[in-house]
DNA sequence: AATAAGTACCTGTACGATACAGCTATCTGA
DNA sequence: TCAGATAGCTGTATCGTACAGGTACTTATT
């Protein structure tokens, strides 16, 4: 509708994203009983930085992830636990810890990226390449603006 | 792109939605602290859809909502703790109860959802009028999507 | 009509993700 | 050198959620 007042079409953005919200999270606590007990919620996220990012510590992951310390640092023992991750000390400072990724690690994330990349493709079976790049383009910008906006400092 | 694998451009929206739900998290629970500690989570959803739906039973809300019915019930309590909606008893079935806003509730609402969409508008402020409906058409087409999938039953 | 099966809601309990406060070890700058 | 900052860990609390079980009511079956 091109004479939709900018009001109503805030609002549907408004209302899309707190769906798709609400969406996200009961498709990952569905998927999470399954076998695919795999990686819940922050994990995936810290590994996948680390796979994007390189190996880091504590604090540049909270950070960056928008965490507290203390809560990445029991989802990084998590995944020390279950051997996804190591943890060395940092050598250029005696108080920090680096954090990489292990090879099963990698693996297991990738193989839960996959995943989702192909429930996407199943969801989105029918749209267009253009509607696809068009919508990842407007989240990416749509998230550029959300980090300005948190972040202004 | 237009020589994007496909694989690439579902990659790209897989990563956007889990960084826009990382941050849409982070947000409420930032703002949750202020003194907007007005309606948390899982509230505002059942008050939105109070609204748009009309008095309801909990079973029915619980559905809708993707939510087990335990956790309707404590959201309900809570919110008619705050006075926010009323429990009357359903007169076509003697075990139900509807659930009905209340007007404060559904001005709480309301103004919750203004605060949203300006919070929207100041972060897609130098978006153009065109890009913001395709944004907001998109995100629909995805969310439908997601139900599409997730109700195939 | 009597009763079995189903449903609506509530309550007890548990869990996961998170934050904040406080601690110790280490680093850095005056 | 030492005072303050920082990195990370641990204790504790909270919130949202689910599952299991209980009670009251409804619906279907005979």
């Amino acid at each position: 509708m091109s004479d939709d007042h900018d009001e109503s079409t805030l609002g549907q953005i408004e209302t899309e994203v707190a769906l798709l919200m609400r969406f996200g999270e009961a498709t990952r606590r569905a998927t999470g009983t399954a076998e695919h007990r795999v990686l819940d919620r922050a994990a995936y996220v810290i590994l996948r930085h680390l796979a994007d990012a390189g190996p880091q510590n504590v604090s540049a992951l909270a950070a960056r992830l928008n965490l507290d310390g203390s809560t990445v640092t029991r989802q990084v023992s998590a995944l020390q636990r279950d051997g996804l991750i190591t943890r060395t000390p940092d050598p250029s400072d005696g108080r920090g810890t680096v954090i990489s990724p292990t090879p099963a690690g990698l693996q297991r994330m990738a193989a839960v990226q996959a995943a989702r990349t192909r429930l996407y493709g199943d969801m989105l079976a029918d749209w267009s390449p253009e509607d696809r790049s068009t919508l990842a383009a407007l989240l990416g910008r749509l998230n550029q603006a959300l980090i300005n906006r948190n972040r202004p400092r």
